[in-house]
DNA sequence: GTGAGATTACCGACAAGTCAGTAAGCTTGG
DNA sequence: CCAAGCTTACTGACTTGTCGGTAATCTCAC
């Protein structure tokens, strides 16, 4: 396999919309396939969801989507793109925020995903493949822990700053922490739909995470009856 | 759920050691061939991992696997019964402790699951997938996720009595928000090996969590510059 | 304790189906 | 007319599960 990420001929970027080279309905055509591979791998997960099924939601052959996307390990990270374009496109200003703000944009963020159980679901089973053996996704998923581990990170400094504290010690853990919280919380509402409740467990979570950077509570120790 | 876990024809107990059908030569090789499905699923996931996979680590083909445990579905199934019992297996008293009690032995378990990446890729592996359509292993995970739940729920309550603190309000979100975040964190542990610290940060999150039920703190808008 | 008959453990071969990817050709917009 | 979009047809590689057969092991009457 050569260039791994695109089948495109030319070494071109990927971002760039080459206008000249697609047709309108072709642009069209393509999201309306990442679309419904959102559904089909969300749905039955990335090695079990197959070219065939995807086709035929768009109503197409298999080989119709190969002829967009070059191969199947194409058309998944491609998919993965183009979640994270529409994530974007929802922000008003196309900028996720920094400091303080972050932490709310996080808890919005899990309230809209509540609304949309296809896409989390797609998130929640590639991020997990992504760990099994030479996985298309697996450095997608590894720069984008590190991306938003680092964005919380320097939030966590900022607020630190803000509110006059200054042991540290705990942001690093605390990034990775409320990570965890979301994706694990993510896991159990989409197994529980009713029981768990996505974007109000993720605000209290997030909650406690953030306050306990800014004043640590007792020790766990403390509780248990000596 | 007795015997639906195995392709057993009689209709006996599987708990029953039933040492007049089974060799104990056996009973070795089916744990031998338990542990190596585990490494295999683990890796490369239990879509991708193969009968044949499984069969070339302990030295037989895909045929002998499928004379022990009849389907590759039930090989899954038994395979996360199995690292179950081993969990157990590891506590001193056969039981997992309650009350304020089960917050420590939590982090125990993240730290010693930091010892045995093998099982928690496995684990993490196979949770994620069980929210495909029809996975064989949906059932496990749901209520995995539900005793769990609950156990954690009671053990707040406890706590919480004993600490005087009468709104229990939080103790459900709190709960599932632990389970979370140790999931979440074996995932980004599994990516960045060197990066995230399992145990530790498990224990910062959990210590985070227990206090804010007890002790909320501000509102996440109060950091938010106005 | 031993030999006959049953049961278990496993293999080799194969059946049946699935899936990604390729090649060649039809169709149509521009 | 010609390239992009797509299809039909096909291949080769896998995979699960089945089936007979074989060798090892167990049971038990004698």
């Amino acid at each position: 396999m050569p260039d791994r990420y695109t089948h495109q001929k030319k070494g071109d970027a990927v971002a760039t919309e080459n206008a000249t080279r697609t047709r309108p309905a072709t642009r069209q055509k393509r999201t309306e396939i990442l679309r419904a591979a959102v559904d089909i791998f969300g749905t039955k997960g990335s090695a079990n969801g197959t070219l065939a099924d995807v086709a035929e939601q768009v109503g197409m052959t298999h080989a119709g989507i190969l002829h967009h996307f070059g191969s199947k390990q194409n058309l998944l990270l491609e998919m993965l793109a183009f979640r994270d374009q529409a994530d974007v496109e929802d922000l008003v200003e196309q900028h996720i925020p920094g400091g303080p703000e972050l932490f709310l944009h996080l808890v919005r963020t899990a309230f809209v995903n509540a609304q949309r159980p296809g896409i989390v679901q797609a998130y929640t089973v590639m991020s997990a493949e992504s760990i099994t053996d030479d996985h298309p996704a697996r450095e997608y998923f590894e720069e984008r822990y590190s991306t938003l581990r680092r964005e919380i990170t320097e939030a966590f400094s900022e607020l630190c700053a803000q509110e006059g504290v200054t042991d540290q010690s705990t942001v690093s853990s605390a990034a990775a922490a409320i990570l965890a919280v979301m994706d694990g919380l993510q896991l159990q509402w989409l197994l529980h739909p009713g029981v768990v409740e996505l974007g109000e467990t993720s605000q209290f979570a997030i909650r406690a995470i953030v306050n306990a950077v800014l004043k640590p509570g007792p020790e766990l120790e403390t509780y248990a009856q000596g």
